[in-house]
DNA sequence: TTACCGACCGGCTGGCCGGTCGGTAAGTTG
DNA sequence: CAACTTACCGACCGGCCAGCCGGTCGGTAA
Protein backbone atom coordinates (compact mmCIF):
# COMPACT_ATOMS: atom_id res chain seq x y z
CA UNK A 1 0.00 0.00 0.00
CA UNK A 2 2.79 2.40 0.92
CA UNK A 3 4.46 0.93 -2.13
CA UNK A 4 1.71 2.05 -4.49
CA UNK A 5 1.50 5.52 -3.01
CA UNK A 6 5.20 5.98 -3.34
CA UNK A 7 5.16 4.94 -6.98
CA UNK A 8 2.31 7.31 -7.65
CA UNK A 9 4.11 10.16 -5.94
CA UNK A 10 7.32 9.75 -7.91
CA UNK A 11 5.40 9.58 -11.16
CA UNK A 12 3.57 12.77 -10.32
CA UNK A 13 6.86 14.41 -9.44
CA UNK A 14 8.33 13.29 -12.77
CA UNK A 15 5.38 14.75 -14.63
CA UNK A 16 5.61 18.04 -12.75
CA UNK A 17 9.34 18.30 -13.40
CA UNK A 18 8.89 17.63 -17.11
CA UNK A 19 6.09 20.18 -17.28
CA UNK A 20 8.19 22.82 -15.56
CA UNK A 21 11.06 22.43 -17.99
CA UNK A 22 8.80 22.55 -21.03
CA UNK A 23 6.68 25.48 -19.90
CA UNK A 24 9.84 27.45 -19.23
CA UNK A 25 10.92 27.01 -22.82
CA UNK A 26 7.81 27.87 -24.80
CA UNK A 27 4.47 29.58 -24.21
CA UNK A 28 1.67 27.65 -22.56
CA UNK A 29 -0.27 26.96 -25.74
CA UNK A 30 2.79 25.57 -27.51
CA UNK A 31 3.40 22.91 -24.90
CA UNK A 32 1.27 19.86 -25.70
CA UNK A 33 0.22 17.23 -23.22
CA UNK A 34 1.92 14.69 -25.47
CA UNK A 35 5.22 16.49 -25.07
CA UNK A 36 4.88 16.56 -21.31
CA UNK A 37 3.94 12.90 -21.19
CA UNK A 38 6.82 11.87 -23.41
CA UNK A 39 9.31 13.93 -21.41
CA UNK A 40 8.03 12.41 -18.19
CA UNK A 41 8.16 8.92 -19.71
CA UNK A 42 4.48 8.35 -19.20
CA UNK A 43 1.68 8.12 -21.70
CA UNK A 44 -1.05 10.68 -22.00
CA UNK A 45 -3.38 8.30 -20.23
CA UNK A 46 -1.02 8.14 -17.32
CA UNK A 47 -0.77 11.89 -17.23
CA UNK A 48 -4.53 12.29 -17.17
CA UNK A 49 -4.77 9.70 -14.47
CA UNK A 50 -2.90 12.02 -12.13
CA UNK A 51 -4.09 15.43 -13.33
CA UNK A 52 -7.57 16.38 -14.43
CA UNK A 53 -6.51 18.82 -17.14
CA UNK A 54 -3.57 20.59 -18.69
CA UNK A 55 -4.51 23.78 -16.90
CA UNK A 56 -4.69 22.10 -13.50
CA UNK A 57 -1.33 20.49 -14.14
CA UNK A 58 0.18 23.88 -14.82
CA UNK A 59 -1.45 25.43 -11.78
CA UNK A 60 -0.39 22.57 -9.51
CA UNK A 61 3.18 22.86 -10.64
CA UNK A 62 3.25 26.59 -10.22
CA UNK A 63 1.58 26.69 -6.83
CA UNK A 64 3.91 24.04 -5.49
CA UNK A 65 7.01 25.82 -6.68
CA UNK A 66 5.87 29.24 -5.54
CA UNK A 67 5.18 27.86 -2.09
CA UNK A 68 8.77 26.63 -2.00
CA UNK A 69 10.02 30.07 -2.91
CA UNK A 70 7.80 31.64 -0.30
CA UNK A 71 9.37 29.51 2.39
CA UNK A 72 12.85 30.32 1.15
CA UNK A 73 12.36 34.07 1.11
CA UNK A 74 10.54 34.00 4.42
CA UNK A 75 13.86 33.35 6.11
CA UNK A 76 15.11 36.77 5.05
CA UNK A 77 11.96 38.41 6.37
CA UNK A 78 12.20 36.68 9.73
CA UNK A 79 15.89 37.26 10.32
CA UNK A 80 17.05 40.27 12.28
CA UNK A 81 19.12 43.19 11.08
CA UNK A 82 18.66 46.29 9.00
CA UNK A 83 16.35 46.58 6.08
CA UNK A 84 19.33 46.56 3.77
CA UNK A 85 20.80 43.43 5.29
CA UNK A 86 17.53 41.59 5.00
CA UNK A 87 16.98 42.65 1.40
CA UNK A 88 20.53 41.56 0.69
CA UNK A 89 19.84 38.13 2.12
CA UNK A 90 16.64 37.75 0.14
CA UNK A 91 18.27 38.90 -3.07
CA UNK A 92 21.25 36.64 -2.56
CA UNK A 93 18.90 33.71 -2.13
CA UNK A 94 17.20 34.72 -5.34
CA UNK A 95 20.41 35.13 -7.32
CA UNK A 96 21.75 31.81 -6.11
CA UNK A 97 18.72 29.98 -7.47
CA UNK A 98 19.42 27.80 -10.50
CA UNK A 99 18.18 29.29 -13.76
CA UNK A 100 15.21 26.97 -13.96
CA UNK A 101 13.93 28.07 -10.57
CA UNK A 102 14.37 31.79 -10.95
CA UNK A 103 12.83 31.61 -14.38
CA UNK A 104 9.57 30.54 -12.76
CA UNK A 105 8.99 34.00 -11.35
CA UNK A 106 9.07 35.46 -14.81
CA UNK A 107 6.98 32.57 -16.07
CA UNK A 108 4.04 33.34 -13.80
CA UNK A 109 3.89 36.91 -14.91
CA UNK A 110 4.13 35.83 -18.54
CA UNK A 111 1.39 33.22 -18.39
CA UNK A 112 -1.00 34.70 -15.88
CA UNK A 113 -3.01 36.30 -18.66
CA UNK A 114 -3.55 32.91 -20.25
CA UNK A 115 -5.97 31.88 -17.54
CA UNK A 116 -9.10 33.45 -16.26
CA UNK A 117 -11.22 33.43 -13.17
CA UNK A 118 -10.30 31.27 -10.21
CA UNK A 119 -7.02 29.84 -11.48
CA UNK A 120 -5.72 33.22 -12.44
CA UNK A 121 -6.43 34.60 -9.00
CA UNK A 122 -4.78 31.67 -7.29
CA UNK A 123 -1.66 32.12 -9.37
CA UNK A 124 -1.48 35.84 -8.78
CA UNK A 125 -1.96 35.45 -5.06
CA UNK A 126 0.65 32.71 -4.81
CA UNK A 127 3.15 34.86 -6.67
CA UNK A 128 2.48 37.87 -4.51
CA UNK A 129 2.83 35.84 -1.34
CA UNK A 130 6.06 34.31 -2.60
CA UNK A 131 7.96 37.46 -3.45
CA UNK A 132 6.49 40.96 -3.50
CA UNK A 133 4.67 40.72 -0.20
CA UNK A 134 7.78 39.57 1.58
CA UNK A 135 9.85 42.36 0.12
CA UNK A 136 7.04 44.68 1.13
CA UNK A 137 7.24 43.53 4.74
CA UNK A 138 10.93 44.36 4.86
CA UNK A 139 10.45 47.66 3.08
CA UNK A 140 7.67 48.58 5.48
CA UNK A 141 10.01 48.05 8.42
CA UNK A 142 12.65 50.13 6.68
CA UNK A 143 10.25 53.03 6.28
CA UNK A 144 9.07 52.73 9.87
CA UNK A 145 12.56 52.89 11.35
CA UNK A 146 13.69 55.68 9.07
CA UNK A 147 16.06 53.69 6.92
CA UNK A 148 13.93 54.38 3.88
CA UNK A 149 12.22 57.60 2.91
CA UNK A 150 8.44 57.60 3.37
CA UNK A 151 6.72 56.17 0.30
CA UNK A 152 4.13 53.60 -0.64
CA UNK A 153 5.71 50.31 0.45
CA UNK A 154 4.02 48.17 -2.15
CA UNK A 155 5.21 50.36 -4.99
CA UNK A 156 8.72 50.32 -3.57
CA UNK A 157 8.74 46.55 -3.25
CA UNK A 158 7.59 46.13 -6.84
CA UNK A 159 10.35 48.45 -7.93
CA UNK A 160 12.89 46.46 -6.01
CA UNK A 161 11.71 43.20 -7.52
CA UNK A 162 11.89 44.72 -10.97
CA UNK A 163 15.48 45.78 -10.40
CA UNK A 164 16.41 42.31 -9.23
CA UNK A 165 14.80 40.72 -12.28
CA UNK A 166 17.06 42.79 -14.50
CA UNK A 167 20.17 41.57 -12.77
CA UNK A 168 19.27 38.00 -13.63
CA UNK A 169 19.91 37.20 -17.24
CA UNK A 170 22.94 36.84 -19.40
CA UNK A 171 23.79 40.45 -20.10
CA UNK A 172 24.02 41.45 -16.44
CA UNK A 173 26.04 38.36 -15.69
CA UNK A 174 28.47 39.24 -18.47
CA UNK A 175 28.83 42.88 -17.45
CA UNK A 176 28.78 42.56 -13.67
CA UNK A 177 30.23 39.14 -13.11
CA UNK A 178 29.51 37.10 -10.02
CA UNK A 179 26.45 37.14 -7.80
CA UNK A 180 27.98 39.36 -5.14
CA UNK A 181 28.73 42.13 -7.63
CA UNK A 182 25.24 41.94 -9.02
CA UNK A 183 23.87 42.09 -5.50
CA UNK A 184 25.86 45.25 -4.78
CA UNK A 185 24.62 46.79 -7.97
CA UNK A 186 20.96 46.21 -7.15
CA UNK A 187 21.22 47.38 -3.55
CA UNK A 188 23.23 50.44 -4.49
CA UNK A 189 20.77 51.42 -7.17
CA UNK A 190 17.77 50.86 -4.96
CA UNK A 191 19.09 52.62 -1.88
CA UNK A 192 21.31 55.38 -3.23
CA UNK A 193 20.06 55.74 -6.78
CA UNK A 194 22.05 56.27 -9.92
CA UNK A 195 23.32 59.78 -9.48
CA UNK A 196 26.79 60.60 -8.30
CA UNK A 197 26.90 60.65 -4.52
CA UNK A 198 28.22 63.96 -3.12
CA UNK A 199 30.98 62.34 -1.03
CA UNK A 200 29.29 60.32 1.67
CA UNK A 201 30.44 58.88 4.97
CA UNK A 202 34.04 59.98 4.59
CA UNK A 203 35.51 59.35 7.98
CA UNK B 1 -7.07 54.55 -58.50
CA UNK B 2 -6.52 56.80 -55.52
CA UNK B 3 -10.01 55.71 -54.54
CA UNK B 4 -9.11 52.01 -54.40
CA UNK B 5 -5.84 52.58 -52.59
CA UNK B 6 -7.54 54.71 -50.03
CA UNK B 7 -10.21 52.09 -49.42
CA UNK B 8 -7.57 49.43 -49.09
CA UNK B 9 -5.55 51.53 -46.68
CA UNK B 10 -8.47 52.24 -44.37
CA UNK B 11 -9.41 48.58 -44.32
CA UNK B 12 -5.87 47.61 -43.42
CA UNK B 13 -5.86 50.23 -40.71
CA UNK B 14 -9.13 48.85 -39.36
CA UNK B 15 -7.69 45.35 -39.26
CA UNK B 16 -4.52 46.53 -37.55
CA UNK B 17 -6.50 48.45 -34.94
CA UNK B 18 -8.73 45.48 -34.22
CA UNK B 19 -5.70 43.21 -33.95
CA UNK B 20 -3.97 45.59 -31.56
CA UNK B 21 -6.93 45.71 -29.20
CA UNK B 22 -7.38 41.95 -29.22
CA UNK B 23 -3.72 41.06 -28.82
CA UNK B 24 -3.54 43.41 -25.85
CA UNK B 25 -6.30 41.51 -24.13
CA UNK B 26 -5.24 37.89 -24.51
CA UNK B 27 -2.15 35.92 -25.46
CA UNK B 28 -1.23 35.52 -29.11
CA UNK B 29 -2.47 31.96 -29.46
CA UNK B 30 -5.86 32.82 -27.98
CA UNK B 31 -6.60 35.48 -30.56
CA UNK B 32 -8.11 33.83 -33.63
CA UNK B 33 -8.08 35.27 -37.10
CA UNK B 34 -11.85 35.00 -37.03
CA UNK B 35 -12.01 37.26 -34.01
CA UNK B 36 -9.77 39.83 -35.64
CA UNK B 37 -11.77 39.72 -38.85
CA UNK B 38 -15.08 40.08 -37.03
CA UNK B 39 -13.80 42.95 -34.91
CA UNK B 40 -12.51 44.70 -38.02
CA UNK B 41 -15.81 44.08 -39.80
CA UNK B 42 -14.15 42.08 -42.54
CA UNK B 43 -14.29 38.39 -43.31
CA UNK B 44 -11.35 36.08 -42.95
CA UNK B 45 -10.94 36.14 -46.71
CA UNK B 46 -10.67 39.89 -46.61
CA UNK B 47 -8.12 39.74 -43.85
CA UNK B 48 -5.98 37.27 -45.78
CA UNK B 49 -6.24 39.46 -48.82
CA UNK B 50 -4.26 42.12 -47.01
CA UNK B 51 -1.96 40.05 -44.80
CA UNK B 52 -0.20 36.81 -45.69
CA UNK B 53 -0.47 35.22 -42.27
CA UNK B 54 -1.50 35.79 -38.69
CA UNK B 55 2.12 36.12 -37.67
CA UNK B 56 2.88 38.72 -40.31
CA UNK B 57 -0.19 40.65 -39.27
CA UNK B 58 1.07 40.74 -35.72
CA UNK B 59 4.56 41.74 -36.75
CA UNK B 60 3.30 44.45 -39.08
CA UNK B 61 1.16 45.93 -36.36
CA UNK B 62 3.93 45.86 -33.82
CA UNK B 63 6.65 47.26 -36.06
CA UNK B 64 4.44 50.11 -37.16
CA UNK B 65 3.50 51.06 -33.64
CA UNK B 66 7.02 50.74 -32.28
CA UNK B 67 8.32 53.00 -35.02
CA UNK B 68 5.80 55.60 -33.90
CA UNK B 69 7.04 55.35 -30.34
CA UNK B 70 10.63 55.61 -31.49
CA UNK B 71 9.90 58.90 -33.22
CA UNK B 72 8.09 60.20 -30.16
CA UNK B 73 10.84 59.39 -27.70
CA UNK B 74 13.52 60.62 -30.06
CA UNK B 75 12.41 64.15 -29.30
CA UNK B 76 13.54 63.78 -25.71
CA UNK B 77 16.91 62.45 -26.81
CA UNK B 78 17.49 65.31 -29.22
CA UNK B 79 16.40 68.10 -26.95
CA UNK B 80 18.98 69.92 -24.85
CA UNK B 81 19.29 70.06 -21.10
CA UNK B 82 20.41 67.84 -18.28
CA UNK B 83 20.11 64.10 -18.22
CA UNK B 84 17.36 64.41 -15.68
CA UNK B 85 15.38 66.90 -17.73
CA UNK B 86 15.58 64.73 -20.81
CA UNK B 87 14.54 61.59 -18.95
CA UNK B 88 11.68 63.57 -17.45
CA UNK B 89 10.53 64.60 -20.90
CA UNK B 90 10.72 61.05 -22.22
CA UNK B 91 8.90 59.64 -19.22
CA UNK B 92 6.22 62.29 -19.39
CA UNK B 93 5.63 61.40 -23.02
CA UNK B 94 5.35 57.78 -21.99
CA UNK B 95 2.95 58.43 -19.12
CA UNK B 96 0.74 60.61 -21.27
CA UNK B 97 0.23 57.80 -23.74
CA UNK B 98 -3.26 56.28 -23.72
CA UNK B 99 -3.42 52.87 -22.03
CA UNK B 100 -3.64 51.00 -25.29
CA UNK B 101 -0.43 52.51 -26.58
CA UNK B 102 1.68 52.09 -23.49
CA UNK B 103 0.45 48.54 -23.12
CA UNK B 104 2.19 47.69 -26.39
CA UNK B 105 5.60 47.96 -24.80
CA UNK B 106 4.70 45.24 -22.33
CA UNK B 107 3.05 43.26 -25.10
CA UNK B 108 6.23 42.90 -27.14
CA UNK B 109 8.13 41.55 -24.21
CA UNK B 110 5.33 39.15 -23.41
CA UNK B 111 4.95 37.75 -26.92
CA UNK B 112 8.49 37.87 -28.21
CA UNK B 113 9.07 34.31 -27.10
CA UNK B 114 6.16 33.15 -29.20
CA UNK B 115 8.07 33.69 -32.40
CA UNK B 116 11.37 32.38 -33.59
CA UNK B 117 14.04 33.31 -36.05
CA UNK B 118 13.72 36.36 -38.24
CA UNK B 119 10.45 37.74 -36.90
CA UNK B 120 11.62 37.48 -33.35
CA UNK B 121 14.78 39.40 -34.11
CA UNK B 122 12.90 42.12 -35.93
CA UNK B 123 10.56 42.58 -33.00
CA UNK B 124 13.35 42.69 -30.46
CA UNK B 125 15.33 45.18 -32.50
CA UNK B 126 12.33 47.40 -33.04
CA UNK B 127 11.55 47.43 -29.34
CA UNK B 128 15.11 48.22 -28.38
CA UNK B 129 15.29 51.03 -30.90
CA UNK B 130 12.00 52.44 -29.66
CA UNK B 131 12.75 52.69 -25.96
CA UNK B 132 15.81 51.22 -24.23
CA UNK B 133 18.37 52.50 -26.72
CA UNK B 134 17.06 56.01 -26.46
CA UNK B 135 17.12 55.96 -22.69
CA UNK B 136 20.60 54.53 -22.97
CA UNK B 137 21.75 57.46 -25.08
CA UNK B 138 20.58 59.91 -22.45
CA UNK B 139 22.03 57.85 -19.61
CA UNK B 140 25.35 57.65 -21.43
CA UNK B 141 25.50 61.43 -21.63
CA UNK B 142 24.64 61.63 -17.95
CA UNK B 143 27.52 59.38 -17.02
CA UNK B 144 29.90 61.24 -19.27
CA UNK B 145 29.14 64.65 -17.77
CA UNK B 146 29.20 63.37 -14.20
CA UNK B 147 25.48 63.63 -13.49
CA UNK B 148 25.29 59.88 -13.01
CA UNK B 149 27.74 57.61 -11.26
CA UNK B 150 29.82 55.42 -13.57
CA UNK B 151 27.98 52.21 -14.42
CA UNK B 152 26.99 50.12 -17.39
CA UNK B 153 24.64 52.41 -19.33
CA UNK B 154 22.59 49.63 -20.84
CA UNK B 155 21.87 48.07 -17.48
CA UNK B 156 20.94 51.46 -16.09
CA UNK B 157 18.60 52.19 -18.95
CA UNK B 158 16.85 48.84 -18.53
CA UNK B 159 16.45 49.59 -14.86
CA UNK B 160 14.96 52.96 -15.61
CA UNK B 161 12.50 51.48 -18.08
CA UNK B 162 11.50 48.86 -15.52
CA UNK B 163 10.78 51.54 -12.95
CA UNK B 164 8.67 53.47 -15.43
CA UNK B 165 6.68 50.37 -16.32
CA UNK B 166 5.70 49.99 -12.67
CA UNK B 167 4.34 53.47 -12.48
CA UNK B 168 1.90 52.70 -15.26
CA UNK B 169 -0.98 50.58 -14.11
CA UNK B 170 -3.90 51.08 -11.84
CA UNK B 171 -2.29 50.68 -8.46
CA UNK B 172 0.31 53.37 -9.00
CA UNK B 173 -2.31 55.66 -10.44
CA UNK B 174 -4.48 55.15 -7.37
CA UNK B 175 -1.64 55.68 -4.90
CA UNK B 176 0.30 58.44 -6.60
CA UNK B 177 -2.39 60.26 -8.50
CA UNK B 178 -1.67 62.34 -11.58
CA UNK B 179 1.11 61.88 -14.12
CA UNK B 180 3.33 64.58 -12.66
CA UNK B 181 3.42 62.92 -9.24
CA UNK B 182 4.22 59.57 -10.80
CA UNK B 183 6.97 61.22 -12.82
CA UNK B 184 8.52 62.69 -9.67
CA UNK B 185 8.37 59.31 -8.00
CA UNK B 186 10.22 57.54 -10.80
CA UNK B 187 12.89 60.19 -11.20
CA UNK B 188 13.42 60.45 -7.46
CA UNK B 189 13.79 56.72 -7.10
CA UNK B 190 16.13 56.42 -10.05
CA UNK B 191 18.38 59.35 -9.21
CA UNK B 192 18.39 59.47 -5.42
CA UNK B 193 17.25 55.98 -4.48
CA UNK B 194 14.84 54.92 -1.78
CA UNK B 195 16.83 55.65 1.35
CA UNK B 196 16.34 58.74 3.46
CA UNK B 197 18.45 61.55 2.14
CA UNK B 198 20.79 63.00 4.79
CA UNK B 199 19.46 66.52 4.43
CA UNK B 200 20.49 67.65 0.97
CA UNK B 201 20.66 71.07 -0.63
CA UNK B 202 19.30 72.89 2.40
CA UNK B 203 20.02 76.47 1.57
C1' DT C 1 -7.01 -18.57 -4.26
C1' DT C 2 -10.25 -15.10 -5.39
C1' DA C 3 -11.92 -10.54 -5.78
C1' DC C 4 -10.63 -6.15 -6.31
C1' DC C 5 -8.20 -1.76 -6.83
C1' DG C 6 -5.41 1.62 -8.71
C1' DA C 7 -1.50 2.77 -11.97
C1' DC C 8 -0.82 3.08 -16.46
C1' DC C 9 -1.54 2.32 -21.52
C1' DG C 10 -2.55 4.18 -26.22
C1' DG C 11 -5.90 4.48 -29.91
C1' DC C 12 -9.46 7.51 -30.95
C1' DT C 13 -12.39 11.72 -31.71
C1' DG C 14 -14.54 16.06 -31.83
C1' DG C 15 -13.76 20.66 -32.09
C1' DC C 16 -11.07 24.44 -33.19
C1' DC C 17 -8.27 27.32 -36.04
C1' DG C 18 -4.94 28.88 -39.65
C1' DG C 19 -5.07 29.12 -44.20
C1' DT C 20 -7.15 28.27 -49.15
C1' DC C 21 -9.95 28.92 -53.05
C1' DG C 22 -13.54 29.74 -56.27
C1' DG C 23 -16.58 33.30 -56.77
C1' DT C 24 -18.85 38.26 -57.09
C1' DA C 25 -19.28 42.95 -57.65
C1' DA C 26 -17.33 47.34 -57.85
C1' DG C 27 -13.89 50.05 -59.78
C1' DT C 28 -10.32 51.12 -63.44
C1' DT C 29 -8.29 51.33 -68.01
C1' DG C 30 -8.07 51.61 -73.13
C1' DC D 1 -18.33 49.07 -73.77
C1' DA D 2 -15.11 45.43 -73.17
C1' DA D 3 -11.23 43.64 -70.82
C1' DC D 4 -9.08 43.70 -66.65
C1' DT D 5 -7.85 44.36 -61.95
C1' DT D 6 -8.85 44.68 -57.10
C1' DA D 7 -11.39 44.36 -52.67
C1' DC D 8 -13.82 41.30 -50.42
C1' DC D 9 -16.72 37.16 -49.41
C1' DG D 10 -17.59 32.73 -46.93
C1' DA D 11 -17.63 27.82 -47.40
C1' DC D 12 -14.37 24.56 -46.85
C1' DC D 13 -10.10 21.75 -45.65
C1' DG D 14 -6.41 19.56 -43.12
C1' DG D 15 -3.84 19.24 -39.16
C1' DC D 16 -3.40 19.45 -34.47
C1' DC D 17 -4.45 18.73 -29.78
C1' DA D 18 -7.09 18.24 -25.27
C1' DG D 19 -9.48 14.99 -23.28
C1' DC D 20 -11.83 10.24 -23.25
C1' DC D 21 -12.28 5.45 -22.56
C1' DG D 22 -11.90 0.56 -22.83
C1' DG D 23 -8.46 -2.21 -21.61
C1' DT D 24 -4.03 -4.65 -19.22
C1' DC D 25 -1.42 -5.93 -15.27
C1' DG D 26 0.92 -5.93 -11.01
C1' DG D 27 -0.02 -5.53 -6.58
C1' DT D 28 -3.14 -5.81 -2.17
C1' DA D 29 -6.69 -7.65 0.92
C1' DA D 30 -9.90 -11.25 2.60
Amino acid sequence: MARQDERSATTQARILAAARTLFLGRPYADVTTDMIARAAEVTKGGLYHHFPSKEQLYVSMMLGDLEGKRKLFEEAVDMGGTCRERLARLTRDFLDLPDEESGLMRLVRRDVNTFGGEDRDRLVRAYQRALPEQVEAIVRDGIRNGELAPADPRLLSWSFVALVEIVIGDYAARVLGDAETRLDHVLGLFFEGAETVPAKVMA
